[in-house]
DNA sequence: CTGAAAGCGCTTACAG
DNA sequence: CTGAAAGCGCTTACAG
């Protein structure tokens, strides 16, 4: 039993109340030039009377554009990043006038995938963003994926680039190599690493960068001096206990997070190490708590926002190119879909300045 | 130009193909007992063949349910918490067979509120879920709002109780004694407290209660020992400087935020108190990073997710009440929609275990 | 500038 | 068990 009040206002109650027809309220909400003014007012004061919405519903089904993005993600909102990166596409989505639908992905069989897509599809979402963190096979399918196949473009965050699929991620090789040559700037020699767990993609970009640096600099022995944590603090300890047995002198450790770097301080201070006399530390992320630590953590800044909003201008664009529509003034310039972290340096580092 | 390939695949191609009228198409895909078996299986091949996936949209149009949530956000995915909220929301309402439509707002007069409302509206979300932190006058208008004017049911998350808006929320008030009460345990007397934004109803609720347990203790002049912040570490500091000031013999302090806490913290080492022998510190949150800080910190864990599925699986049984439908499984039975945060107990307060 | 008709892709009574 | 018709609330050519 549906209430009269429940029922819904339609531009045909509009048209009728105006003593026009639909198609003329059609063109007043759409703000269509061939309407005289009068006509106008008066369509328009007819829908604040009725208070008439319009129904997106009904205007998607007609038109097919959905104004409607999909995001898929993968138990990333639990770290700080992927919430700060989905705050970010929901701001830029706003201000050009999409909205994003969420889509958690647990498993990662094609069966799984498949449905998602499917749920995107029937959706009709316009454009899709691929959110998660990238997870050892779960992407395997992105290497042979067409992505013309899709009846939507659908583009990439923080992955490794692939041939035909539009990508948005920072440089992480580069802020490994920068972390590095850091540590080797204030005359460190034994420089271990603590990486995020190899199945990501950002994680062995990060280990690529920090080899790289320790072989220009003659110094491939510190290669030795690395282990695998998973992104939490409690890998920091277990790290730096790990590499001060692989290597007694270690003199400096890049870390792949921030939160495992609290970690290795943790464990520091524990054990009764100076940082950084003993050994330097490095992070990366620039969490809020970073500049609070004991002492405050040296590391590198990710501007996640901006690369949340680079991929949804990117995907706009796409989309605007496949239905050969004019691009929208926010994404009408091509950018640069790489994006690079930079040092911050604190007393883990640094010491404390005199 | 729309290329042959993107046409899409209707219900009525399908039918055309397996022989049968749309209508049997439709009792297929919607699982209908009077369908022949044979019938069945043949339009199931037909849709295999076809590649038929149901519009989404316009079944939307014609039931007028969406199966979408609409959720209300404000900038909160900066917080740790609101992204594991989200999450938590994103695979409940996954289970039970809905999406999410997320909205964010940045500024919070009427017009901006009932501009979100519509959008809303417009895309026909069966259910309204207002996730943002409580900020001052932005909800003002929720007191005065009679959530039956609305066409679909709305539930707030971690607000104050109001008349007839269903909420879900932590009891932030008991939460605020119980961590009080925990340092009067440990023989503190000179207790004070650093609260969030007190334009904030989570952070105003933790301070009453940290004032209820004072009062209950015969110790109300310590109700003056109070500093307000931000919920950012920075202001953890300055808070124990200032409370130091006003109460020099302070001997224990309740944060609202474990992130404040870490300012505490780092504030004592920078000045050489000692946690917990001068000052006793507990926090609230359970960060990931509170079990590693120096000291390790006490604090109170909430169970986030837990809200986040209550609040869902609430806002679904309203929807079927307000259709006449029966309940999912899922949310068969009524719960309670208040949650309790519970203490965590480390050095912070405990000192070091010997 | 304005309107009548057909269509977007489903579902919902109503018949048979 | 199966189908023809009307409807959900818009927009898109096509006329006038």
């Amino acid at each position: 039993m549906v209430s009269m009040a429940d029922k819904r206002v339609t531009l045909a109650d509009v048209a009728k109340l105006a003593g026009v027809s639909k198609q003329t309220v059609s063109r007043v909400i759409n703000d269509s030039e061939h309407v005289t003014p009068e006509t106008r007012e008066r369509v328009l004061q007819c829908i604040n009377v009725l208070g008439f919405r319009p129904s997106a519903l009904a205007r998607q089904l007609s038109t097919g554009r959905s104004y409607t993005l999909g995001v898929v993600s993968c138990g990333g909102f639990g770290y700080l990043a992927t919430g700060v990166a989905y705050l970010g596409m929901v701001r830029q989505a706003d201000k050009m006038g999409y909205a994003l639908l969420s889509k958690e992905l647990t498993e990662f069989g094609p069966n799984a995938i498949q449905a998602m897509l499917d749920f995107m599809m029937e959706r009709q979402v316009d454009g899709l963003i691929w959110a998660g963190p990238e997870i050892g096979d779960s992407h395997v399918w992105l290497n042979e994926f067409d992505p013309s196949t899709l009846p939507m473009p659908m583009i990439v965050v923080n992955a490794s680039q692939r041939g035909l699929i539009d990508t948005v991620a920072f440089d992480n090789c580069e802020s490994g190599r920068i972390a590095t040559e850091h540590l080797l700037s204030l005359g460190r020699r034994k420089i271990g690493h603590i990486s995020g767990p190899m199945s990501r993609w950002v994680a062995r970009q990060r280990v690529i960068g920090w080899q790289q640096a320790l072989d220009a600099a003659g110094l491939p022995e510190c290669k030795e001096y690395f282990f695998e944590g998973d992104w939490e603090p409690a890998t920091g300890g277990r790290g730096l206990r790990r590499l001060r047995e692989i290597c007694p002198e270690l003199d400096a450790v890049f870390v792949s997070s921030d939160r495992m770097a609290l970690g290795v301080l943790h464990e520091a201070h524990r054990i009764g190490l100076r940082i950084p006399e003993d050994i330097a530390v490095i992070g990366i992320d620039n969490a809020p708590e970073s500049e609070f630590m004991i002492p405050p953590l040296s590391t590198m800044t990710q501007d996640t926002p901006a690369m949340a909003e680079c991929a949804l201008r990117l995907l706009i664009r796409r989309i605007c190119e496949r239905r050969g529509d004019p691009y929208p003034p926010l994404c009408a310039e091509a950018e640069d879909p790489i994006l690079h972290h930079e040092l911050v340096l604190r007393e883990s580092t640094l010491g404390v300045k005199r």
